[in-house]
DNA sequence: GACTTCACAATTGTTAACAATCTTTGTCAA
DNA sequence: TTGACAAAGATTGTTAACAATTGTGAAGTC
């Protein structure tokens, strides 16, 4: 894992012409989505430059880009690091994703269209084959992409893009509040409401779906760990 | 007009930390806002650059986050224009308003925060002052932005930004698909939908919303015009 | 021993020159 | 007159050197 090609992501908005600057942004998106780039790590100009075997021009404009989707945090003078959500901004990307999900999923119940219903099957097929081989990253992202791919489905670009950030910001605050425990989402939830879906029970998909984000939510610890990182992220590097 | 601080448009979320990289943004949004700003026009690095009074480097930076925003479309080699979105594009935009904005302004109706009531009174004053004095672009600009105060009342980041993104793209299709004579919006529509919000009536403020929606776009000829300027833009700028 | 100060190293920000690409203009031939 | 072609001009993309800032560690002082 890991090995695969990029290009799976790249059904998504990303404005950057260059394709190395596309895969930048795609790889360190990936990472987040995967909890394998903690927040607050720091993103430093050369190791990207090496990383990728790009000048620095690439590296900068790939992570403006970044921090034009949230996903990392430009200081001036000090550098890049990998975005750390408070829980302030955790309650909204949560009321943002309540508010938003719940009449997209239920327009997508009134309207299914086979083709786009066919693409959520199998994309829970693949969450399934994951758990079955219990490849914990892999789990990680998929249940997220499960959300984007129902915004996908109602084929809205600008939907979709703000599903992204969305998500992508969801991964960031599971990883620092989420307890160990509900480290991976809850299994048959999606099955379900995709079935909804299917079904073309509204009612039934809407609130399937908002149950399952206050589950997700409820597996958060919002009130220990008020402001970590940064300490954290330097003691690990120390090893 | 066009001579006050720009000040007034910071609240948004914008993520260059440099002031003149802001103000460069925040110029040609605003510039978007108002319909000064045709789609399609180029945005010439030299010519900003000494708009601004800066160097390539900031103009570069503010063009790919205007990008990164959807307001510009930069093209390789070629240069960055102002984005023209076409008619499938604006189906989804107001596909996406109307996804978001009715349960936003529900939820508003049902929570109403006195202070965000206040904001939205004094932008609707406004909004008719503008009225009262003819000011053409001040009325446009400040039609779209009651939406954006909409959003900001729910107090949301992600929601007020997407909404941005929304908003100032309509600005560009009502900018291009929109017939002369309904050049701005309907009068009093704006302050119902506040009213229904103030008395407390989430179901009345929504259909007062969704209707506004359907008003705006039905005031487009989406037939016409399939795919203009860039030939139209040549030729205004050859007089 | 704890604290400040200073200099050095590392990192980011900026600039200007150079390279590559596109656009325009002018010329020539059909 | 129209079209293709080529050279000049203008614009964007890239690179590398330089400037500025921050972080680090050693020396010195209390």
């Amino acid at each position: 894992m890991g090995s695969e090609t990029v290009a799976t992501f790249q059904n998504q908005t990303d404005f950057s012409s260059d394709p190395d600057e596309r895969l930048i942004v795609e790889r360190i998106y990936k990472a987040v989505m995967e909890r394998r780039l903690a927040p607050n790590t720091k993103l430093s100009e050369a190791s990207l430059c090496d990383t990728f075997g790009v000048g620095r021009m690439r590296v900068r404009r790939a992570l403006l880009l970044l921090s034009s989707q949230g996903i990392v945090n430009l200081q001036s003078n000090r550098g890049a690091y990998i975005a750390c959500p408070d829980q302030s901004e955790a309650k909204d990307v949560f009321n943002a994703r309540l508010l938003i999900e719940p009449p997209l999923v239920r327009q997508l119940a009134v309207y299914p269209d086979s083709r786009n219903l066919e693409l959520l099957t199998d994309h829970i097929l693949l969450e399934n084959a994951a758990r079955e081989m219990n490849e914990r990253t892999e789990i990680i992202r998929l249940s997220g992409e499960f959300h984007l791919k129902l915004a996908q489905a109602a084929g809205n670009k600008f939907v979709s893009r703000m599903m992204r950030e969305l998500v992508t910001r969801t991964s960031l605050i599971v990883g620092l509040f989420g307890s160990s425990r509900h480290a991976t989402c809850p299994e048959d939830e999606h099955t379900k409401i995709l079935d909804a879906i299917q079904s073309r029970e509204p009612k039934r998909a809407e609130k399937l779906l908002i149950s399952h984000l206050n589950h997700i939510q409820s597996g958060l610890d919002m009130d220990t760990r008020p402001q970590p990182q940064d300490d954290l992220a330097i003691i690990l590097r120390s090893d």
